[in-house]
This record gives structure tokens, sequence and C-alpha cells, in this order.
RNA sequence: GGCCCCGUGGUCAAGCGGUUAAGACAUCGCCCUUUCACGGCGGAGACAUGGGUUCGAUUCCCGUCGGGGUCACCA
């Protein structure tokens, strides 16, 4: 009786590892391509910082003209949430960032490394499992979880490193007969690795973006395959990136402390073991302690709520980029437009400590970002928004080529305007271009009712005209301003405020609190442009007729 | 608690032995011959701390403090 028999005991089925090495050969790329992956879970929707990280993984693949795939790792039944694959597919969409292979939707995938769902995989993992297990480098544990959990209690008592390691390790020294006997008698086992390391010995890590790494060797004999047959993450990982060939795992750097766990399965596999690049998880400060953006209390860690608040995907992928990498903002700076596929992300330059989220300036970021689209894409990404979230917005946009005049008002400069953060936003922004009703009047310096009518009808009467140029249509202000007794000139105003009720720019608001029932909107000329005679006339009108 | 990572303005961050310690967001002021936004100019604001090493430390070493991660048949 020995190990082999061992392994044909629990593995009867399972096939040689030579036909998964020759099924799944090395992939035919050119010298440096990177090959990643996005890994996740399918227990819910994607988490920006899991975004974050597909992000950088794909960049960094596609700089080298190499492959990004996605490999859903449901090894964990029990936490596995309904329709998520679909969530993590479709939100990969959403930020144009399809994988190169993996899964598409929820039964389908691209690619040659396939399965790309772990549980298909078991055969292989059993493989690999059954391989170990023959050369006696793993074996068959029998402990429960109460003998684990007293196991556990001692150590903690004696205040000792908890684990399942050297001598605490029960079932490390049964010997071949012992295990087989135990099988034949029906017991129920896990496999565990047989860890070859040593507490007291150091190894050396190089972490792509962490630098020098220094940790203890493992010892612990971690489970590789649980009692329903599945692989744990560790394993999982060793051997889907050995055959699916990544060249660089990027993750979260919670991961980072598996690391020697993770080059001890690598090497007793016999696999050359991929770079790593543990990537600082995005924080959020809570009462002055910073802690990873949740899940359950963070509304914005959730990717599907830029779509809903209607924050382009461009703009959360330039913000991520932003904090991925400080050399980011200079690019962008330099290349206003150019896409972002075009910029060289560094994985070595990366931050290595945790950004705290910064949804101003993402704000900030998403404002610039609308303001480099035209017209015809504001439209369109304004109306496909309405579309899901908003009937009323989609109402006012049904009139396209009215809209079209409305997003256009100063955006054709050098300087667009940049007054849309979101699509959320739009609304709020153009309604007053729309028909509705105004009822507030926030009239400012002049606010006497028979000043206002003064000022409405003679601009109605003998001022407006349609077909004025800018610079006529605001010497007209001014000649009316000046007939009225208002300074015609800010600057002579401010020189001599007495002599004057007030100025241009206080008879220019009148007009456009009458306009537009707001004191703040962009150029005024481009506005009565676009909405045409009869609605400023009538908007006039209508504010005259509401004076009390 | 053991092990590991991190610590430059409110935030994101350059700099990594000698710098007036960049830049962006936020904030404040001024300017942009009408508002707001944009843009321009300017202001305020930082090297956690204590020891070393050095002619000289934000940069290197050690300690302290602070923050984070990890120690599952979860990933």
């Amino acid at each position: 009786m020995n190990y082999q028999d061992l392994a044909n005991l629990v593995f009867p089925d399972a096939k040689d590892i030579s036909f998964y090495e020759e099924k799944y050969p090395r992939r035919n790329l050119t010298e440096g391509a990177i090959v990643t992956r996005f890994a996740p879970s399918p227990t819910g929707f994607v988490h920006i910082g899991g975004l974050y990280q597909a992000l950088v993984a794909r960049k960094a693949a596609k700089q080298t003209d190499g492959v990004f795939f996605l490999r859903i790792e449901d090894t964990d039944q029990k936490r596995e949430v309904e329709n998520a694959i679909t969530g993590i597919v479709n939100s990969l969409q959403d930020f144009d960032m399809s994988p190169d292979e993996g899964q598409i939707n929820a039964t389908e995938e691209l690619g040659n490394y396939g399965p790309y769902k772990q549980s298909l995989r078991k055969e292989i993992y059993q493989a690999y499992a059954k391989y170990l297990l023959a050369q006696g480098k793993a074996y068959l544990c029998f402990c429960s979880a109460e003998e684990l959990e007293a196991i556990r209690a001692k150590q903690e008592a004696a205040k000792i490193r908890t684990g399942y390691y050297g001598v605490w390790a029960n079932c490390r020294n049964l010997t071949v007969e012992e295990m087989i006997k135990k099988v034949q008698n029906g017991e129920n086992y896990i496999v565990r690795f047989k860890s070859t390391g040593r507490e007291d010995r150091k190894i050396k890590h190089h972490d792509i973006i962490k630098g020098n790494v220094d940790f203890p060797e493992n010892d612990q004999d971690i489970v590789i395959i649980k009692s329903d047959g599945l692989p744990t993450y560790h394993f999982a990982h060793a051997v889907d990136d050995h055959l699916m060939g990544t060249t660089h795992v990027v993750r979260s750097d919670e991961w980072l402390s598996s690391v020697p766990l993770h080059l001890q399965l690598f090497q007793e596999l016999g696999f050359r073991a991929p770079k790593y690049a543990h990537i600082a998880p995005i924080m959020k400060n809570d009462n002055g302690n910073k802690r990873k953006l949740s899940k359950r209390k963070d509304p914005e860690a959730a990717v599907d709520y830029y779509k809903k608040e209607g924050i382009p995907s461009d703009a959360v992928k330039e913000y991520l980029l932003n904090i991925a990498s400080s050399s980011f903002e200079n690019w962008r700076r330099q290349n206003p437009n150019l896409p972002i596929e075009d910029f060289d992300l560094q994985l070595n330059k990366m931050s290595v400590s945790g950004a705290l989220f910064d949804m101003v300036k993402l704000l900030d970021v998403s404002k610039s970002t609308i303001s480099r689209y035209t017209a015809e894409k504001v439209y369109e990404e304004a109306y496909n928004w309405a579309n899901e979230y908003d009937a009323e917005l989609k109402e006012l946009l049904s009139d396209k080529e009215y809209a079209l005049k409305v997003f256009g008002i100063e955006r054709k400069n050098a300087k667009p305007r940049k007054d849309i953060a979101k699509w959320s936003d739009v609304k709020e922004n153009i309604s007053y271009m729309y028909d509705i009703d105004i009822t507030d009047y926030p009239y400012q310096v002049i606010n006497e009712p028979e000043d206002i009518k003064k000022i409405l009808q003679l601009y109605i009467e003998k001022y407006f005209n349609e077909a004025d140029d800018k610079q006529t249509w605001f010497d007209k202000i001014k000649t009316l301003s000046g007939e009225l007794g208002y300074a015609s000139e800010v600057k002579a105003f401010k020189e001599n405020p007495g002599m004057y009720k007030a100025h241009v720019g206080d008879v220019s608001t009148v007009l456009r609190v009458a306009l537009t029932g707001r004191t703040n909107t962009p150029d005024m000329y481009e506005i009565m442009q676009v909405m045409g005679k009869d609605k400023v006339i009538n908007r006039l009108k209508s504010a005259i007729a509401k004076l009390s």
C-alpha cells in the first residue's frame, strides 16, 4: 500500500495531469505579452474595487497585446448569488471592458482554456490533487470541525500561532494504511497540502506593486479539496492560472499574505509561478477610520451606482486611472482627446497604499469628460440614460433637433462649458429651455415690479430682434439700460455708484430671470437663439403678467 | 496577539541624500468690458514622532505611535 493506491482509491476516475497539460498548451504570444484575469466570485454585484482591479489587469494585458480573461470563482456554493454572473458580465460590458476569454453570459464562454467557471473544473482540480496525493505531497485529513476548533482553542490558550501545521496537524502523520482504512470505513475527509515550509525560514518575494517583501515560509497544511469535492481558492488559483497561462496576477492586496502559500503550491505542483501585482483597495473614511468601501454600507461601492447616477463609464475609468497612476493626470492634460486606451499604465508605479474614494474629484473628472463630448454624444448618452431611469427627461429629449441645439450651447468653443457631471443633472440643467411653467422669479438687485416691468416691456417692444448678432444684441441691452437710467457699463457704475440705480449686469439679470426663472444660466444670447423668437417673447410677457 | 504592508497639505499624489517640497481636486481672493460654469493669476495649507548614519535627511537604519491587511472545508 502506498500513496499511489491511496490516490487511486480517493480519485478513481481522475485523469493523469498530462492530459490537461496537453489539452491546454502554452499560449502562443509575442515576447512580453501579458496574460491577466479578473476572477470574481459570483456573490453579488461588482464592487468598484473589483472594477479597479479589472481595469488595471486589462490595461496591463492590452498594452502588451496580451490576453485578459474572466474567470468565475464559484467554489463556495453557499455564498453564490443568483444572476451574479450575468451582473458581472454586464458590468464589464457597461464599462467597455469585456474580456477576451471567459464567461460572456451565464452559460456561454469564449476561449480555449476553459471552462472558465471553476465549478465546472472539478475534475481538473481532482486530477491535480490526485497527482499531489500520489506523491505524498498531500494527505487526507479526517478531523471534524469540532476537533479543529479544539486545536485552535488550545493554541489560543497557549498563545501560539493558530492553524493546522507541524505537530498540530493530527492527520499529517497518518500512515497510508490508516488513511485507506478510514476511507473504507466511510469516514469523511478532505485533502490537505503537506507543507514543506518552515516558519523560521524566510522567503523573498518581489511584488510588482509592493516591491520586495519577505515573509516566513508557509507551514500550514491548508485544505486543497473541500468535502464537497471542490477546491479552495488557493488550490484553484495555482491550477487555473497555470493551465490558463496567466503571467501576471493582479489582485487586491488582501492576498499579499497568502503569497508564501501560493508560491509553495506552484513549486510543489511543478508550475512556474506568475508574477504578482497586489493593488491597494479603495478606501472610505468612516469616522476617522479608513476602511474598505463596503458593499453593505456604501452605495458608491456598487458599480451599478454610477450607471444609475448617470456618471459616464469613461469618467469612472478616468477617475480610477487617476488613483492608479499620478502620471495619468499629466498625460490627460497633454492629450485631452486621446482615448484612455492610449495611456500607458506602469504597474510598478502604482500606489502602495489605499486611496480614499473621493466623489467630489470623480464628479470633477466627469465634468471634464463630458465637456469633451460633442453635443451629439451628450444627447445620445443622456437619452440612453433617461430611457432607463427618467421618463420625464426622455420626454424632454424626444425632440432631438432641439435637444442638440440645447446641448450645443457653449460647447463649440475652445473652452466648452463644464456644467454636467452626470446625466441625472441634465433635467435640472436644461428644463427651462422647455415649456415649463416658471413659478419662481428670483430677481436680484433690481426687484421692484415697476422697474422690472419697464425693462421687460421696453426690451420686447423696442430692442429684441432675433436676427441680431451677439454684439448688436448686447449693445442694445446697454442702450436700454442707459435709456432707463442704469449704467450701461459696469465700470462706470463702479466708479460712480451713486449716479445710477444699477448697471447693465443687473438689467441682464432681470432678463435672465424673466426668461429662465434662474439667476445662473449659460450664455443668454445663445439661449435666446435656441429658444427662438416666440418662446422668448412669451416667456417675457408671462413674466410681466406674473409681477405682483 | 503573531506575521506583513503603509504613513508628504482636507483628498489624490510627485519627489527617494542637498528642491523656494511639483501638480490635481477642494477651499479663499482677484481678473475674464452681463450671471453661473470654464479659463487665468494669486493666497492659505504637508514630509506622524523620537533616536541614529551623514557635512547634510522628507528621502537610509532602528524604535514609538497611527492606519490597513492576514491568520477558515470564504474568496
